[in-house]
DNA sequence: ATGGCTACGATCCGTAGA
């Protein structure tokens, strides 16, 4: 089975290139993010058409996340319990017997920053939800945009990036301690090509110029891991007109 | 050189993304 994220950008924009990446890629499971609308704007039934259920949680111009998923979703929770935020960025729901959690964690502006901060809380309260989400279900995902780059060779000019928010020393803490809780970044469990990234800036030919970062993640708890077989990123749909600027990131996994 | 796109909801520019 395939289960993928992808940050869109507008799923009302994006919505032709979602469903030719549907129908190409053919993924079990997507988290997606940035669906910059609350739910009656949400293209339910043009997804259900292609084939896929969907779990929302939406929000007007900004954030917004969802589950698209073949298989019947079930048990959604939406936000992080005990967390109290406005912002809707993430969805829990359980799929063939699999926790899939969606996340699209807070860009944090600049090292520094109100926002700053807000990410880094964030962080530690996703960091709690984490561990026990995978104490009370072995078979557990992570997937979406975390706005963090774990290491140097995740960005394409480490020296450029330095410090910076997304690469900065606390955000890349805060990033290992969720995989401290268990979890490992599915898309590291393979030998990758060198400068595989899943974000170029719309701005100066970017993408053209591979100048980009690895930002989007599925991480999966050990069962999860014991059972991938692949971890990519499809660069396809960002060379479509109006692309969003993330790309999809893939993990396959055997049946359990 | 600190900009440069894109989306949104508001107007004919500001906010935010990363």
């Amino acid at each position: 089975m395939k289960l993928a994220t992808w940050n869109v950008n507008s799923v009302k924009v994006r919505l032709p290139q979602l469903l030719e990446w549907l129908a190409q890629a053919r993924p079990d499971v997507v988290c997606l993010q940035e669906l910059k609308t609350e739910e009656p704007g949400f293209p339910r039934e043009a997804l259900e058409a292609a084939g896929y259920a969907s779990a929302v949680s939406g929000q007007k111009t900004y954030n917004g996340v969802a589950i698209l998923s073949r298989a019947p979703l079930t048990e959604v929770v939406g936000g992080i319990p005990g967390f109290d935020d406005p912002q809707k960025r993430v969805l829990a729901a359980t799929v063939s017997g699999m926790r899939v959690i969606c996340v699209y964690c807070p860009n944090g502006q600049a090292v520094g920053s109100d926002k700053y901060e807000y990410k880094l809380q964030w962080f530690a309260a996703l960091r709690d939800y984490l561990a026990k989400e995978l104490a009370a279900h072995p078979r557990l995902a992570v997937a979406g945009d975390f706005n963090v780059a774990p290491e140097d060779r995740d960005v394409h000019d480490p020296k450029a990036w330095e410090g910076q928010v997304h690469v900065s020393a606390p955000e890349r803490t805060a990033w290992r301690a969720l995989l401290e809780t268990g979890l490992k970044d599915s898309f590291r469990l393979f030998e990758q090509p060198e400068k595989t990234f899943s974000w170029w800036d719309y701005r100066m030919m970017a993408f053209r110029r591979n100048a980009g970062l690895r930002i989007d993640h599925v991480l999966l708890s050990a069962p999860l891991a014991e059972a991938c077989t692949a971890s990519t990123i499809d660069k396809s749909p960002r060379k479509l007109e109006r692309p969003s600027d993330h790309a999809p990131v893939i993990a396959e996994l055997r049946p359990s």
